[in-house]
DNA sequence: GACATTAGTCACTAGTAGTGACTAATTCGG
DNA sequence: CCGAATTAGTCACTACTAGTGACTAATGTC
């Protein structure tokens, strides 16, 4: 957001920074120099001979969240009225944090829980919503509910991610076997107790190339 | 593609409409009014107060199939070298046409089997790759199929349409028991006779309203 | 040491997908 | 006219996969 006061630029690259916080999918965003409280997506225009994505990562090095573990275009925007910027089109990035990162420029950017967030520009509202859509949609494709966990998790926490991002419980058996099968996690020898219970096991996300199984066609899911 | 020689336009819009012909899927190119036989995507830049989505319509219009049955954004484009605009950043929208559409602007406007595509300028090629991947992603969540059919059609063609996209053969029993379930297509009482062979009822696409279904949690594929 | 709590596994059941073979309705060649 | 070839449509059996509740294991708390 550096020379918001330049001539029109030819177009801004708007970061939805996700990640998880008690339970809740959150999104960063920036305190905006007008209003006191008024926030916005991070955002900026690019540099000359700037890729789109190196302008996103640049945001997210500025926000102080160092590099994303997942970034994806998450779509482009130009059709809703206000945007910080004067450009006329906003390409969104959407990009995935291990839960328990905080910025370290305090002031000026925080994390909101997608329940709480407040009013934004018409533009990035849509954009956002876009991009959660994207990320919800990319879990199958993509190992994102791993790159919202540290590099080691307990599989019950893997399982509450899922559950986070798929908006529905799951069943510890058939989760525990549906990951067996997909080779995508390995034990580690390390042990944690959270205070009462049995101590879990940790393990790290170490996917294996495997047969390209996926049988079924799944017509379902369509309507 | 009408004002190429006017000062830096804001953006462009591609347009990567698809269908099948001959158990392929094609690609709709436009001839170049510079070298005699070089291609490009449709494209164009947006006119004043005009939304993205309602320039590639417009430019769906210019190449003569009217209005596609499906259209999506499929990423912006900004960092390879050149582009037929002058623009920084181009759009890209995905659209599908049921098969056996022909352009009426046959000298300029042509269907490429993906085989075929001839070079393209660098930025349009990526483009149209990604917009295919976004098309085939699509297959579960958008009855993507459905679009590239006339309005009636048989189930084995709708199943060698899914049978195209998904790059593999399906068996009949099986492909046909998932329709069933999913509710996804309704009997007409019209029959086709194809030559030699049993006539094959024509079905049309009727989606109904059902079970919000989706078992399973499918962590394979992921990989 | 009994109990609450959380982790991890097992075995049974229910449902879904893979498969080949079967019947049905037509054209084609004699 | 009749039988073979061809394509549509269905069935029944098998193999696998997911849903489920109950079980064992290991810890903290009283």
């Amino acid at each position: 957001m550096s020379d918001r006061r330049a001539r029109k630029p030819p177009y801004s690259v708007d970061l939805i920074l996700l990640t998880a916080v008690g339970g809740q999918l959150a999104v960063m965003l920036a305190r905006s120099s007008e209003g006191r409280e008024k926030w916005m997506l991070p955002w900026d225009v690019p540099r000359a001979g700037e890729t789109m994505e190196a302008s996103a990562l640049r945001i997210t090095k500025t926000v102080g969240v160092g590099e994303p573990a997942w970034i994806e275009q998450a779509g482009a925007y130009g059709d809703a009225k206000r945007h910080p910027s004067d450009s006329d089109v906003s390409v969104a990035y959407a990009a995935l944090v291990a839960m328990g990162t905080q910025s370290p420029v305090g002031g000026v950017y925080a994390w909101f829980p997608l329940a709480d967030v407040p009013l934004l520009p018409p533009r990035q509202k849509q954009t956002l919503d876009g991009a959660i859509t994207v990320v919800r949609g990319r879990m199958d494709q993509s190992p994102v509910a791993f790159k919202l966990l540290p590099q080691m998790f307990t599989l019950t926490e893997l399982q509450q991610m899922y559950e986070l991002l798929l908006g529905k419980r799951l069943h510890k058996a058939s989760f525990r076997r549906a990951l067996q099968s997909a080779w995508l996690v390995e034990p580690t020898d390390e042990w944690r107790s959270e205070g009462r219970g049995r101590p879990a096991q940790l393990y790290r996300y170490s996917p294996r190339k495997r047969r390209p199984a996926q049988r079924g066609i799944r017509l379902d899911l369509l309507n």
